[in-house]
RNA sequence: GUGGCAGUAGCUCAGGGGUAGAGCCCCGGUUUGUGGUACCGGUUGUCGCGGGUUCAAAUCCCGUCUGCCACCCCA
């Protein structure tokens, strides 16, 4: 235990148990794209470290995996999609039908302490609409986010969908008179006020002609706050997702470059955690790619989300019965005389080309100890291959019924039973 | 980056200055071609690493690494 190697810190392996789990998560998230028609892209795993900077300027360097290559370029581990997304986007638009309805699921790096929910390498699921302009589009991803989380098994008395407008925002400081150099250091501390206490955030606004009780009191104003939560809650309503959704002026999201609806999923009951969070970003396509464009997006992390369903009574059993049915196999092939190994082998193969999950024991062992084998492997039938042969015994193992066939036969007796 | 707790068998952990323990897992067996149970038997450890105190350290002290949790941050 103490020689040999261990992972790398925040970094996971993943056991085939886990391993499924994890494409059971993916499988979700995938199902639920495509159902909403949208279709999957990848980028590649390193980029410039440049790319990065851009964005979030220079101190995002001690968050990165970053170094040098064997060519002295700057490069780094992706921390995030946005960026590649906007280049991918830009450099091609015009190939591509407005709007684009593009998902992704990656893998992501950044240099930071692990903890509960967060490790230095993590999944991600991205989904973005970049092209459409109207408020539709937003409510499209709150649509699709609410049906990834009904599609782990939640239901809404285990989340919500807040959403804010962060443009209501900026109008609102506006009219407050804050410059609009200042606005991104008022959101930030509208963001932390959860976090904050009350004289401290009163300090905090004081450089701003606002106060706490104008702040508290847009908050309260809720969908009346912009015609752009109106146009959503209207929207998920009349989709019988209503439920779900609940207007919180007090999500502005750290990030800079929003420019309306920002939306994020909370656990209720749980500790409160973000396991989703997005929004507008129109902006940021020129910044990053120079092609003038329209975007919305969110994104999921596989840590929180995972922790969340193991903790979770209905959505854990969904992905126990995931993993099993996974790992599971349709056929165990047993080899009852040793002469007969070849013939075993030749039907393993058959079955294999009908596609039916085979397999069998690859050492002489007694028959009670391939059947065990066989019920470990999750296996539903079991063909017993002995001196008989070439007929050969089918049995059903959970009903423990047995019929004897022809190897000949055997593949359309199970088609039969599918 | 800051703070709290922890590290003993593959896993979960108990113990505690003087032959290293339990449960689970794994492997084998309970007589020769039929299964999750039951019973019997078996393997595995420099008690995270380095140093100090001591006749003697897994145990006490210091350091270090790793993990977990919280804070900061969160693209």
């Amino acid at each position: 235990m103490s020689k040999g190697f261990q992972t790398l810190k925040g970094f996971r392996d993943f056991y085939p148990d886990e391993c499924d789990a994890r494409n059971y998560v993916f499988n979700v998230w995938r199902n639920v794209a495509k159902r909403y028609g949208f279709v999957e892209y990848e980028g590649p795993i390193l980029e410039p470290t440049d790319l990065y900077k851009k964005k979030s300027g220079d101190e995002i360097v001690t968050q990165l995996f970053c170094f040098e290559d064997k060519g002295g370029r700057d490069v780094s581990m992706r921390p995030e999609l946005t960026p590649t997304l906007a280049r991918m986007a830009a450099a091609r638009q015009r190939d591509f039908k407005k709007p684009l309805r593009w998902f992704s699921i990656g893998q992501f790096f950044r240099y930071e302490k692990h903890q509960k929910g967060r490790g230095r390498e993590f999944y991600q699921f991205n989904c973005d609409i970049l092209g459409e302009e109207s408020v539709a589009a937003d409510a499209e991803l709150a649509a699709i986010s609410i049906d990834i989380m009904r599609e782990l098994g939640f239901t809404a008395d285990d989340f919500r969908l807040r959403v804010s407008d962060r443009k209501a925002w900026t109008d609102f400081a506006e009219k407050k008179g804050v410059g609009e150099e200042q606005i991104p250091e008022f959101l930030q501390i509208i963001d932390k006020k959860e976090r904050t206490k009350p004289e401290d955030f009163e300090k905090a606004l004081a450089t701003f002609q606002v106060t706490p009780s104008d702040i508290e009191q847009f908050i309260q104003s809720g969908s009346d706050a912009s015609e752009t939560l109106q146009t959503i809650v209207a929207d998920l309503t009349a989709r019988g997702l209503g439920e779900f959704l609940e207007v919180d002026l007090r999500i502005v999201r750290g990030l800079a470059y929003y420019t309306g609806a920002v939306f994020e999923i909370f656990d209720i009951g749980k500790g409160m955690r973000a396991v989703a969070g997005g929004g507008r970003y129109d902006q940021l396509l020129k910044l990053v790619g120079g092609v003038d464009m329209a975007a919305c997006g969110f994104a999921m992390g596989d840590m929180v989300i995972t922790d969340l369903v193991r903790e979770s009574e209905k959505p854990n059993q969904l992905l126990e019965a995931g993993i099993s049915a996974s790992q599971s196999i349709d056929v165990f092939v047993i080899v009852a005389d040793e002469d007969r190994r070849n013939d075993a082998v030749n039907v393993v193969q058959r079955l294999r080309d009908a596609n039916f999950r085979t397999a069998y024991a690859m050492t002489p062992a007694k028959m009670g100890k391939q059947f065990q084998s066989a019920e470990q492997m999750g296996a539903a039938n079991a063909v017993i291959v002995g001196t008989e042969f070439p007929q050969v015994s089918l049995k059903n193992l959970a009903e423990r019924t047995e019929v004897s066939c022809s190897a000949d036969e055997l593949i359309a007796e199970l088609q039969s039973r599918k």
